[in-house]
DNA sequence: CGACTCATTGACGTAGCTCAAGGTATGTGG
DNA sequence: CCACATACCTTGAGCTACGTCAATGAGTCG
């Protein structure tokens, strides 16, 4: 059963050579590079090659959100013909370099409609995306900042190849920006955790320590029993 | 450019004749009838000939999240063949007498697969469902209730034939429920926008009066300027 | 007309915000 | 390799938006 994510990768991988024979443009992006135009819409789709996007929203109000990671073997953002207001203050930027494959909308439209597995791998996609988006609109709304908190640690650590001993490599500014909380009351629950003995902290970093108590706190939508 | 959408109707109408001719069974539902089993995940893909359907999410603590509403001439759920955990705390309930064709996962898979532009309205209603939701988690959830409140009205307003004096047909326990407020919390933003003129409400219902006055409230992403 | 659902308002508690000040790693240029 | 700058992290104090609890009023329906 799948849980919700924020790391998106790989899932586009069985498509890589038929990417490669289709055509495209090979694109590299430097650390810090935006993908794509600022207040533009998405005129190009990316299947990434190498490294890690993230992408994110800016507020009106300064707030920064972030929303998910795209990393190798992936396609970002999803295919689609519309023109959203939203999009336009949506940001996405390399963490690492990159290399990908940028494809135009109507060279995506002209694989997605003669390849019906593509086509599923697509709407798959988005499912897992709604997912997502889904378990923040529904459900981590309602949870206080500190179970909030939990339940992405525990996301991010079942998904490393070692959840037991899961070192999770974001700054506190990165969490509280996943989260929607200010810094300083990432910190408090962050100290709550390493005081029970639950994580460790470290500059730019934080180590999982016992798995089995954070789990504890998770709520169920979280859990994969 | 396009906003964001809480009710969807009308997306697929241009497939309504296809899918009368492909493989299907008619069924009917009551007021107030689910959708499909509580617990389950979606086995059924509906396309809606009559009547409102209302998607909501029951949290552990019991508050109720209400996500979108869904009326003729649209697909509920959007197709995809994964298995989410999320989904089985969802509910689908039938706002008035409807009547649906209903489609298996694999009768809608070869309807997917073998209509090309099927498939892209598919995805086309995806992106707008991740529009609707990125809404919520990017925008509103830094906006105080009473701005919360001001967005939701106006895009509701927007989406009826005469905008300048709508009637919505809410009761303020369903814009709560939308909003993830309390109902008290709600009252008295309708309290104020009341006191300046902007709506009159009334039992079960909402009139916009003033829609400028509303619209001059509101933040830019609900804006189509 | 009684019973329900829906709406309104007040009193009070608290989670999480902002502001502020200081502490500790990491990196860079001299 | 030291001095300094620049993140990043931690903790305290006070404020406020919003939640809960509670009581009452006002439409609507059998």
């Amino acid at each position: 059963m799948l849980m919700p994510r924020y790391v998106f990768s790989n899932d586009f991988l069985p498509f890589q050579d038929y990417f490669l024979a289709s055509p495209h443009r090979v694109r590299h992006f430097h650390i810090g590079d935006r993908l794509w135009r600022a207040g533009a819409p998405h005129e190009e789709i990316h299947y990434i090659l190498e490294g890690i996007e993230m992408h994110y929203a800016l507020h009106e109000n300064g707030h920064r959100k972030i929303i998910s990671f795209h990393g190798a073997g992936t396609v970002f953002p999803g295919y689609h013909q519309l023109d959203f207001k939203i999009e336009r203050s949506l940001v996405t930027e390399a963490l690492t370099e990159m290399t990908v494959l940028a494809f135009t909308r109507d060279q995506f439209k002209q694989m997605f409609e003669s390849n019906a597995s593509l086509a599923e791998a697509v709407v798959n996609w988005y499912a897992a995306y709604v997912n997502r988006l889904l378990f923040e609109a529904v459900h981590q709304e309602y949870n206080t900042s500190f179970l909030r908190l939990c339940n992405l640690l525990y996301l991010f650590a079942a998904n490393t190849p070692a959840p037991e001993s899961a070192v999770l490599p974001f700054t506190q500014d990165t969490l509280a920006e996943l989260l929607s909380l200010s810094r300083v009351q990432l910190t408090r629950a962050l100290a709550r955790l390493r005081q029970e003995g639950i994580i460790a902290t470290q500059r730019g970093a934080l180590h999982i320590v016992d798995l089995n108590a954070l789990a504890a706190y998770c709520s169920s939508e979280t859990l994969d029993d």
